[in-house]
DNA sequence: CTTGACCTTAAAGCTAACTTTAAAGTTATA
DNA sequence: TATAACTTTAAAGTTAGCTTTAAGGTCAAG
């Protein structure tokens, strides 16, 4: 098939096939008598293999290092890098938890302040940010 | 004060001053007789203050339009832009719970497949991918 | 009076993951 | 046969939020 076609079936760019491609992420494709480019079915779990390693917070960059030098997925170095994935992702929900506590009382404080005018300079906001969590 | 002063009191690099200048982030600063930026105390808050809103995840182009015309920070503007913020952040906080229980279970899914032998193929691996989410 | 630590500007560079552009060749359809 | 819809390449542009560089001016200490 030709590269619109892959790159419908997988969701993508075919710029980003050519990205891909460029950058070492999938093997050199074959070409037909004209020059285009010709991909089998596989290629399509190829691209959705990275796809799929980026949904997990691999970096394209990162996801040849998953590889054996037999291009085979190395088991354990997979596992590894999943766990640290998964521990990154875990620190990163509990971030984003305290984030959204701090917004949560923030409006809360602002709201309660409400009853005095419209507007806040930016001297009492900073105020009520320095009660709170700056 | 100069710059660098400034700079070093609330934890950012001069040029990131000079940088929230020309972006109109910060007024623009007086001068003393040599040329050199000269500040007074209120930059201080000035510069929390971006700061802070950026730790709730405003951008650097948001942030001027959370002021009123008087340059004042609007109540109901503000309450209301916390409120998606903190919308967008719970939002996040889903997703990447869901990709943490992802990975999880690739994990788990990983190693009772280790028996086997040490590495999976890429058709393998893509196989056991499309059994889980993608 | 020189050395080093500041300060100034405008412009370019950085990162990641693409996308867009330009200039050209190919193919299917009307 | 013309025109629209593909394809090719290399190179430049995009985004955000800075940082770095270059080329120069200022200033305090020894």
């Amino acid at each position: 098939m030709k590269i619109s076609e892959l790159a419908k079936l997988v969701g993508v760019a075919p710029s980003t096939i050519r990205y891909y491609e460029s950058k070492g992420l999938l093997p050199k494709s074959s070409r037909n008598s004209n020059g285009y480019r010709q991909y089998e079915h596989s290629s399509i779990e190829q691209i959705k293999m990275i796809k799929f390693a980026q949904s997990l917070g691999f970096s394209l960059e990162e996801i040849p290092t998953l590889k054996t030098p037999e291009n085979n997925l190395d088991h354990t170095v997979v596992i590894e890098r999943l766990q640290q994935k998964q521990n990154e992702a875990n620190a990163l929900i509990t971030q984003l938890q305290k984030k959204s506590q701090r917004i949560g009382s923030l409006i809360t404080q602002l709201n309660s302040s409400w009853s005095n005018g419209q507007c806040l300079t930016q001297k009492q906001m900073s105020d009520l940010l320095n009660e709170g969590q700056f």
